[in-house]
DNA sequence: GAAAACTCTGTACTGCGTACAAGGAGCGAA
DNA sequence: TTCGCTCCTTGTACGCAGTACAGAGTTTTC
């Protein structure tokens, strides 16, 4: 592994696609980049990305902590390597036909959410340049290999379905996150928010009209608070129908 | 200031909404809630949320450290405070018509993200309860007035713009983020990772045909990667035509 | 006045990422 | 074989985070 300082992009690249490097001269290395990444994704998993810490990892895996920094420069590198490695669980079949294949593209990402939602936590500031990520991008795009649309319009597409299921998958996740935290149900809490709400004068429904009503309604309609769930399968169908207008199919 | 256990919602509500509470008897407050919430946005608008630490706003205050637990029960409600102050700058009028109406609420939401990238980095487990939050979502249903819409979509439909909106606006802030904290730009980073992509066989566009022509299309159309700006017009063309059909209106 | 209630402050604890230097293992050259 | 370089591994330590706690000082209430 060769010696770079922690932000270089050539480092990290070699890491996501796994370089080999020279030979090296000094003792056997216990441990892979892969066994860290994997530890990593088990941690995460198991409590949250907040418990993925260099002492956490380093313990499930036996050794010192600062041995970790011998595979990965650190942490910021170690999450981009999880999240290529998690984009690498996605399949690479497609239904026929793009709105299916949008579709599928979409529900793909939203389990995959749901199976690891600490992915949404991690902010990589440039687009991460991983193999897994790539074959994302591609299979993305390739959904549309039928439609007439330039580049730029697909690679448009892409982003927008890519932000709805993140920004739904938010919204599902860190409702389980917040109740897992606080020890409270999304009623539970309703419950004890509610009846402070309704002593403020300032809150009253009739300065919301439209507000009180709709997030009643929605509250009611599903359990206690609206439904990230039905927000996704609904924002999908929009956006379905926006493309097949430009793409007139 | 009432002495509740952090993350009550009691008190956070109160805290949002402003209730004065029961007469104090101690020696009056050097300051309020407001000072400090006032303080943090000014520390977040200038060196992000991660300056926002207690430490640095008592010393922009010039109190103790400790001082601001008297205000304000924890770092995550002064957050959600900041949040909902922040919703407060965005304006109460509404353009004619439903897809103008939209188009504006999406618009001057993407401007406050820019004004305030931070915002995009407060996770709140639940919704906010705070007026200004409310004051902003009565808006954005009070844009689709005059469409013919059960609760439950009108609902589903704020969830998509606001999740468009934040989706490209944490990409246009995310670039800008790394740019700051690399000391590269977009064009310097991908001058130095293009070069070690192409060194490595697995990486070669031959795989990932449709993804390095789109994304060398994008990045050519704008400067050296994709627009968010753009992205972020053309969704809300295509989410506006999905209800458009929706309604159809 | 005395006592209670409240604000303010300094100190200290835990936990984080990681810099640094020392110890030990394995390989190449003599 | 043996020396010495290279590299992996480790313990210690630093700076910074949020905040618990206890003491000191101030204002109101009885």
């Amino acid at each position: 592994m060769d010696t770079e300082e922690p932000g270089d992009p050539r480092r990290t690249i070699e890491l996501l696609w796994g370089v080999p490097g020279p030979p090296r001269r000094g003792p056997k290395p216990k441990l892979s980049v892969e066994h860290v990444v994997a530890a990593g994704v088990r941690v995460a998993d198991a409590d949250g990305l907040d418990a993925v810490t260099m002492r956490r990892i380093a313990d499930e895996l036996g050794v010192a902590t600062m041995s970790l920094y011998t595979y990965v420069p650190g942490r910021e590198e170690l999450l981009e390597l999880m999240l290529d490695h998690a984009h690498g669980e996605l399949p690479g079949e497609l239904p026929e036909g793009w709105r299916a294949g949008l579709a599928a593209v979409a529900e793909d990402l939203w389990r995959l959410y749901h199976r690891h939602p600490w992915l949404l936590e991690i902010r990589v500031g440039r687009p991460t340049l991983g193999p897994h990520t790539f074959a994302k991008y591609e299979r993305e795009l390739a959904a549309m290999d039928e439609l007439d649309l330039d580049d730029v319009q697909l690679d448009a597409i892409v982003s927008l379905l890519n932000g709805l299921v993140a920004g739904a998958a938010r919204g599902s996740v860190d409702a389980t996150r917040a109740a897992r935290r606080s020890g409270m149900t999304d009623v539970d809490w309703w419950n004890r928010s509610a009846p402070v709400l309704a002593e403020i004068p300032a809150a009253d429904p009739a300065h919301f009209p439209r507000a009180s009503r709709v997030g009643t309604t929605a509250g009611q309609t599903y359990g206690g608070s609206s439904d990230p769930e039905h927000h996704f399968r609904f924002g999908l169908g929009r956006i379905l129908d926006g493309i097949g207008k430009l793409a007139g199919a």
